[in-house]
DNA sequence: ACTCCTTAGAGACGATGCGTCTCTTACGGA
DNA sequence: TCCGTAAGAGACGCATCGTCTCTAAGGAGT
């Protein structure tokens, strides 16, 4: 029997852990099935992570990769904006809400991290733009910069049904772009 | 042995199950243990409920009532937006994170009807507000009504730590106020 | 007052799945 | 070649879910 080993052994478990996320989702998922997925026993996954939640959490940022990517400069508030509220949505589609429940429900450490990444995100756009002169100044409250994602996130948390397309563009519209921009809201 | 019968059983398990969410969380908080603090069998809870999950927001219910009381009418906008993100403060801190979390797991129906009275209350302090001249228009949109219930409760969801007195404060004057006063937002 | 019928109270039961423990054996390093 | 680490496999104890079963309390009906 070919044994595997290290970090080989280690993608192979990660991979069968986001298999079985996929496919049972997260409260169904158990570490038998991932275990029996893989070819191996529990005690290999014991060995390297503590519980269920540790492992998913592992399998999430091996497939993955960084929460998010590159900034996005477009050369439009608009579109950068909504260009990350774009990436939000997809990853959360892929996800679906019975994953981010159950992380939430059993990894309450999980945020502090995505928190401040993408408050340093959203800086950077309004940074670009106002130098670019599209908006009055860069100094902008810190849950201002973070109102359309935290908002987005809150809409795909509650959400049982796909996000309508008008949503990205509602929160750009109706909250970020007057916030930063210092002018009226449209009325509805 | 008296054989309690009827609501008043009734009100015996439901005060039961609080206790008991209160003393152990949601993750932590059993049947078993529900039914003998009711000196009862769990028969007597799967006859009423279904599961845990319904258990727990029947209690939760009896206990607190109607989700949204009276809607606050104070004669300024600012403070009566500011009443209305007291209460939820106040009633997610009974409540704790753990509580609230495992029902999002358990539970994705929850939502709909608390977020439609959420917006039925902030329409109407938005109207009063207008009727008083306070802001130019009350035909605000939907999105911009619950943008700072909304962003309240995402904080809630995902602070480690209870929330700083400031920021009730900051969403009233640095997101609300601004979208529906049609004024630029302060800086920071 | 007597009977019946519902259901309270109590707990056994099977199933599931966690996290631990044990055992054998492959295989990489010295 | 020998040895030690860890892979592969699965038994185990424990907790808890939700179901089933049994006895008897105490209203409802005559």
């Amino acid at each position: 029997m070919e044994r595997r080993r290290g970090a080989e052994l280690e993608a192979v478990l990660l991979d069968a852990a986001w298999d079985e996320l996929m496919e049972s989702g997260y409260a169904r998922l158990t570490m038998e099935a991932v275990a029996a997925r893989a070819h191996t026993g529990k005690q290999v996954l014991y060995r390297r992570w503590r519980n269920r939640a540790e492992l998913v959490v592992a399998a999430m940022r091996h497939r993955t990769g960084s929460i998010i990517g590159d900034i996005p400069d477009t050369g439009s508030l608009r579109d950068d904006v909504l260009a990350v509220l774009q990436r939000m949505a997809d990853r959360f589609a892929t996800l679906g809400p019975d994953v981010v429940h159950g992380l939430l429900a059993e990894v309450p450490d999980l945020d502090p991290e995505v928190h401040t990444r993408m408050s340093g995100v959203m800086a950077t756009i309004v940074k670009h733009a106002a130098e670019r002169g599209e908006i009055p100044t860069a100094d902008v409250p810190d849950r201002v910069l973070t109102a359309a994602t935290n908002l987005l996130r809150h809409e795909m948390l509650f959400a049982r049904d796909p996000l309508p397309a008008s949503a990205l563009t509602s929160l750009v519209d109706d909250i970020f772009l007057p916030l930063v921009s210092g002018r009226p809201g449209r009325s509805s």
